[in-house]
DNA sequence: GCCAAGAATAGGAATCATTCTCATTAATGG
DNA sequence: CCATTAATGAGAATGATTCCTATTCTTGGC
């Protein structure tokens, strides 16, 4: 977790961003995670008092520098978690029942599978494609 | 299309719920689509004077009767398409610049690729699997 | 250590998609 | 044609997110 801080700081360093108080409760409570969280869970999930406001402000510096991703859940709130190049690859479950996100990496032959998938599917189209979102939904243990 | 409009109909009529003018322009503008569309892309592509408020409604209708299928897409408006059972299991491919979604449909080998990397990675996980979804991002031509 | 200048924060207003409420209008079936 | 029930339109309400502004840090230069 002290690593994670530092490579972090430095990443943001090079933009001439730092790692304030608030940027650095937000990362930790991203990184203790293990699935990509909304702000009121991130909320929620932290001690300190930390007004809605200010901590979208620091998912959007941390979004903006490179350190963090956002995307939209099925339920359409956003959700954050650790850039790719910070928690590697992965894909998601979701639960239809009660939103709960969790990650799941692929093993490398799966991630090899889905990208030629995504190749093949794309031909045809005139996309240039850039990623790809491969979620697994289901039924979590506690709505099941 | 005729035939589109009578399957519909008559699945509706199993419900007692009734093609009203308002539900029929909605799917015939979903139909027409290429893609999942959004209540304002639907508005807009009707000569009708549609009220976003009904035209919420009837989507909502047709999707809760299970004519539609609705899904919040990456940008976190809700895009709205032909349900399976009508359209056929298929893929979208989003521009994650100007966030057109359009339609591709696996061919039946890479289904089931996609199908056995669900379960292998789901396995662990204590989810009940109920579904996936497969999304394709990239540029469109127009963004390109 | 002290201060001005720039950056970060808190709080609240504003925005936007979506849903709700309620009054009005249309369809149904006898 | 009437009474009942469903559908529609208009606008208010909601909830996530963004924007604005005043206040509070930080920091680099003295
Ligand atoms: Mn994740
Ligand atoms: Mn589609
Ligand atoms: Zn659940
Ligand atoms: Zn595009």
């Amino acid at each position: 977790m002290q690593d994670l801080e530092q490579s972090v700081r430095q990443h943001l360093a090079l933009q001439g961003i730092r790692l304030t108080p608030g940027r650095r409760t937000a990362l930790g409570a991203i990184a203790a995670a293990d699935g990509p969280r909304t702000a009121a869970e991130i909320q929620a999930a932290v001690t300190d008092i930390v007004p809605l406001s200010s901590l979208y402000r620091s998912l959007s510096v941390l979004t903006n520098a490179g350190v963090l991703s956002a995307q939209h859940g099925p339920e359409g709130v956003m959700r954050f978690e650790l850039a790719e190049w910070l928690a590697g690859h992965h894909h998601h479950l979701l639960c239809v029942s009660c939103g709960v996100a969790v990650d799941v990496a692929p093993y490398r032959e799966q991630e090899q599978a889905i990208e030629h998938l995504v190749e093949r599917m794309a031909a045809a189209s005139g996309f240039v494609v850039t990623g790809h979102r491969f979620e697994i939904e289901g039924l979590c243990e506690a709505c099941r």
